[in-house]
DNA sequence: TCTGGGGTCCTAGGACCC
DNA sequence: TCTGGGGTCCTAGGACCC
């Protein structure tokens, strides 16, 4: 007789304000403050000239790299409309700003709060930290990005101890040693529970949801705290009066898969039940790798030509280099754009070999190109790759061997100038 | 004062093949 | 002449997430 198997004992860990808390042990003196992170990276030169031009008076030479209070954006509402907020501290959180804000909606609520520019390497270094931290306690993690894992507490040892309290204590402590970083923590029977949980304490929080919780602690909250109801299916249940995650479960499964497909209305149902069996997957290949810019300025296919076809081989550069740095070759290249009215098109097309090429990237999404409607401004061109395989062993050969097929020549010859190269006009 | 960049998964229609 | 069902692949768009 095989022991009885253990409850399943799932946490979901979210970091607390990661970006804005790695930036504070940098800046211990914005301790306390209204501090938000947020801008992109190559706009920084335009904004310090900018702020030059609005400002005189101020000395700009140390911006962008420090902070920066964001009542200096309400003279530079042009520059500030592409900005968005992408972490705010719990201060700043007070005055109501929130993550995927725009800066100047920002600086509305809280003139007085201090913009820092974000610094991806840093907080990647911190992830990898933290994430390291958890994998020498409980081995089986499954990334969610880098901020968030969730972890399979089942079969730790001392793992079903307290619910999980006792782990998540401990894993809490060891990350906050090892990095200075806070986080909080939900232990529940299932993911969908789990990533709930984490969020009933934060910050610094450990909760614990058991199996009987159900009608009491997750009933009673809105239908959009379930991980995969998002605006969209929030008005479309809202219209239908079902507005708490306890009212849909009453909701009968039919009607359900009625409203909202077979398989969205099917999982709707589980979900509201708290049912959930997805596994923790500590593994997975990448499905498509992409790059996308907007542009400070919306541009046009004509007028801007040239710095549009600039940008869009570089794209096709950084895409490629993504592609053999990560080890993958692709055969379905895309674009996408997104006009000035913030319409997004895109077109794909599948090719006979797999490439990790940025001249042949650069062909195909030229191709791709060429099929949309290029009248209206653009605010941002994307290219994409999918259909990834591993290029393994084939990495050791050059580009041009692991390309070189019939349907290569084919591609070549279908696939003369375009827009911004050299050889079209 | 409009709305970043990188992903995943699902749907739905059409082509094409047997 | 009219008319089958699969099954798979490709493409476009959209919802959602971090």
């Amino acid at each position: 007789m095989s022991p009885p198997p253990l409850p399943r004992r799932i946490a979901h860990l979210d970091m607390d304000a990661f970006y804005a808390s790695v930036e504070l042990l940098r800046y211990p003196q914005l301790a306390g403050l209204p501090v938000v992170i947020g801008g992109s990276r190559h706009r920084e030169e335009a904004l310090v000239e900018r702020l030059q031009a609005a400002y005189p008076d101020v000395d700009w030479s140390a911006a962008p790299k420090s902070e920066i209070p964001l009542a200096f954006f309400q003279k530079l509402e042009h520059y500030a409309g592409r900005g968005v907020i992408t972490t705010a501290t719990y201060p700043a959180r007070q005055f109501g700003i929130g993550s995927a804000m725009g800066l100047m909606k920002a600086a509305k609520l809280c003139p007085q709060a201090l913009l820092l520019p974000v610094d991806f390497d840093r907080y990647r270094q911190f992830s990898r930290q933290f994430k390291a931290v958890i994998t020498e306690i409980a081995p089986v993690m499954e990334d969610r990005g880098v901020d968030e894992v969730y972890i399979d507490f089942t079969e730790v040892p001392g793992g079903q101890r307290e619910g999980g309290r006792t782990l998540a204590r401990l894993i809490q402590r060891g990350i906050l040693e090892a990095t200075g970083l806070t986080c909080s923590i939900g232990v529940a029977p299932n993911k969908l529970l789990a990533k709930m949980a984490s969020e009933f304490n934060k910050p610094q929080g450990i909760s614990i949801v058991l199996e009987d919780d159900l009608s009491t602690r997750i009933w009673p909250l809105p239908c959009r705290k379930i991980n995969g109801i998002g605006p969209k299916a929030e008005a479309k249940l809202a219209a239908a009066n079902i507005h708490t995650i306890g009212e849909l479960a009453q909701a009968p499964r039919d009607w359900l898969m009625a409203h909202f497909g077979n398989s969205y209305g099917a999982w709707l149902h589980d979900a509201s039940h708290g049912r959930d069996d997805r596994p923790v997957v500590t593994h997975s290949e990448p499905v498509t790798l992409s790059r996308e810019t907007t542009f400070e300025r919306d541009l046009h296919a004509v007028q801007d030509r040239e710095t549009l076809g600039a940008i869009f081989t570089r794209l096709c550069e950084q895409v490629a280099q993504d592609l053999q740095r990560k080890g993958y070759l692709g055969r379905t290249i895309g674009i996408k754009l997104r006009y000035d009215n913030f319409k997004s098109v895109t077109r794909d097309q599948s090719i006979g070999f797999y490439t990790a090429d940025a001249a042949t990237l650069r062909r195909v999404a030229g191709q791709c190109l060429k099929r949309v409607d290029l009248h209206r401004r653009l605010r941002l061109l994307g290219v994409r790759v999918s259909s990834l395989v591993p290029s393994d062993g084939l990495n050791s050969k050059p580009w041009s061997a692991i390309n070189a097929s019939p349907t290569d020549h084919q591609v070549q010859e279908e696939l003369p100038g375009l827009l911004g190269d050299e050889s079209s006009d």
